[in-house]
DNA sequence: ATAGATGATTGCAT
DNA sequence: ATGCAATCATCTAT
């Protein structure tokens, strides 16, 4: 069951935040100072510090990470040459080759600034500066030949597409849709009436309004936290750039890492949207927590349409849908209602014994209201029930055989509705005749139902005759 | 607060 | 696809 909706509108705590760096206020902080987690930022040996070692080498180290340091003994050095003693100005003994050079660059780290910067402003001016600076670029075009082998191009986010999509069909992403902030699910949802959830529709787009509105906020910290890492990264390569090898697609892809990294959090950002909209949805969308009962009109209309076709309760799809718009309800909600009805009828018929009664009475007015005048009956008309003679009518009740003259009527336009009224007379006129079995002895149970709660009689009447065009229906399933 | 009523859903059978 | 049976979740009367 979701969590953190209705009590109070937490987001879902699902890690991914805390995996996004999320603060303990709750806000999307980055963790720390800019400081880039993991991996290299600058590929670079430590002797890329030649021209102005101190923006590389500071003791604060902005964040550089340092990677692929040269061996204690440096590279071969195919250019190198032994060192001129005098070119190297004090402190610290004058190298006397590539190896004492690179050693005192290795070691510049460990000095005072001032001991550091001496040393620095010395090495700059080393005779052998240009030929280490030249193998500095060998081994970083070497770097970078062997790093763009392995990163290409991410091919396109197909989970980031559907997220996208989703928050999109949603509204949580993409133009604000005034008035209509609720998706159409909501005014599609099967149950209640239409007009009756328009609090629960406010509410709900008051939610969504909300969950749209930490998602753009957070987006735009995200855009802005991204363009302004980027800034600093670039101009930070920019100044090392001056020092060493630095290419210009080298930034290009470093601000595409930057990037890359940033629309994985967006990524969980948008998920986490996502999750949000689906509690929500089910929150406000599922039928069974809205649940309303029926109008009077409608119960009305269904029980009317149930207690005059006992013997084949099942309306057919026209019937339904005739019998939905009487009622303000949707198609399926009368199917279950049929369903429904059927299944606790048959289950406890001394229960609805009363209520059988009285619709069976007000029925066979009408009915009789028909015959009498030759009128439409109110009831809706049932191709596959009563009308259509799929089913089998009683034989057990006397007087039933009187009602048989109404069965004549079935081949006229208003045939249908008369039979459909034929139960409420027969049930009627059962209850006149044994009135005394009414309480406890349901008038339907050996009538309609059989032995194996099917809604079916034992027995055919010989007295009833299937109407035209349906001859071979007499012993029908009155369940399809 | 509770039990019963009721509309909806689910799994299965046909 | 439809109906049955069991069940769930909510509503309503007490």
């Amino acid at each position: 069951m979701p969590v953190g909706v209705a009590e109070g509108w937490a987001w879902p705590d699902g890690g991914a935040s805390r995996r996004c760096g999320r603060g303990p206020a709750g806000r999307w902080a980055w963790p720390g100072r800019w400081a880039w987690p993991r991996g290299p930022v600058v590929c670079a040996p430590p002797s890329a510090a030649m021209e102005d070692p101190s923006r590389l080498m500071a003791p604060h180290g902005a964040g550089v990470t340092l990677q692929g340091g040269l061996p204690p003994g440096g590279p071969t050095a195919p250019t190198a040459t032994p060192g001129d003693p005098s070119a190297v100005p004090p402190p610290g003994p004058p190298p006397h080759d590539t190896g004492d050079v690179l050693q005192q660059i290795m070691a510049i780290t460990d000095q005072s600034l001032d001991e550091a910067q001496a040393r620095k402003h010395a090495l700059n001016c080393h005779r052998m500066k240009p030929a280490l600076f030249s193998v500095l670029c060998e081994i970083k075009e070497k770097t970078v030949l062997s790093i763009r082998g392995i990163q290409e191009e991410d091919p396109p986010d197909a989970q980031l597409m559907r997220l996208d999509n989703m928050l999109l069909a949603e509204g949580v992403s993409g133009p604000e849709k005034r008035g209509r902030g609720a998706p159409m699910a909501v005014a599609a949802t099967p149950g209640g009436c239409p007009n009756d959830n328009s609090i629960e529709h406010s509410d709900y787009r008051a939610k969504l309004s909300q969950i749209r509105q930490i998602y753009h906020s957070e987006l735009e910290k995200y855009e802005q936290a991204c363009s302004e890492f980027t800034t600093h990264v670039m101009n930070l390569l920019r100044e090392q750039s001056r020092t060493r090898p630095i290419s210009p697609k080298e930034i290009e892809r470093m601000v595409n890492i930057i990037h890359g990294k940033f629309s994985t959090i967006q990524m969980q950002l948008k998920q986490s949207t996502c999750e949000a909209v689906m509690i929500l949805r089910s929150r406000f969308l599922d039928a069974r927590r809205k649940r309303r009962n029926f109008s009077k009109q409608a119960t009305e209309v269904l029980n009317e349409y149930f207690y005059s076709h006992l013997s084949n309760p099942y309306p057919s799809e026209e019937a339904k849908e005739e019998l939905a718009k009487k009622g303000g309800i949707t198609v399926s909600q009368v199917s279950n209602w049929f369903g429904n009805k059927r299944i606790r009828y048959k289950k406890n018929m001394g229960k609805f014994q009363e209520e059988a009664n009285i619709y069976a009475a007000k029925t066979a007015v009408d009915a009789t209201n028909v015959v009498a005048q030759g009128n439409r009956a109110n009831s809706p008309s049932t191709p596959n029930s009563a009308s259509s003679g799929s089913f089998k009518m009683t034989n057990s009740g006397d007087s039933f055989i009187n009602l048989q003259s109404l069965t004549s009527y079935q081949s006229s336009p208003v045939g249908g509705n008369v039979q459909s009224q034929m139960d409420s007379l027969h049930h009627v006129i059962h209850q006149a005749g044994r009135y005394d079995t009414i309480v406890g002895n349901p008038l339907y149970t050996t009538q309609r139902i059989d032995a194996n709660g099917s809604w079916q009689d034992a027995t055919t009447p010989s007295s009833i005759t299937s109407p035209a065009g349906d001859p071979g229906s007499v012993n029908s399933d009155a369940s399809n």
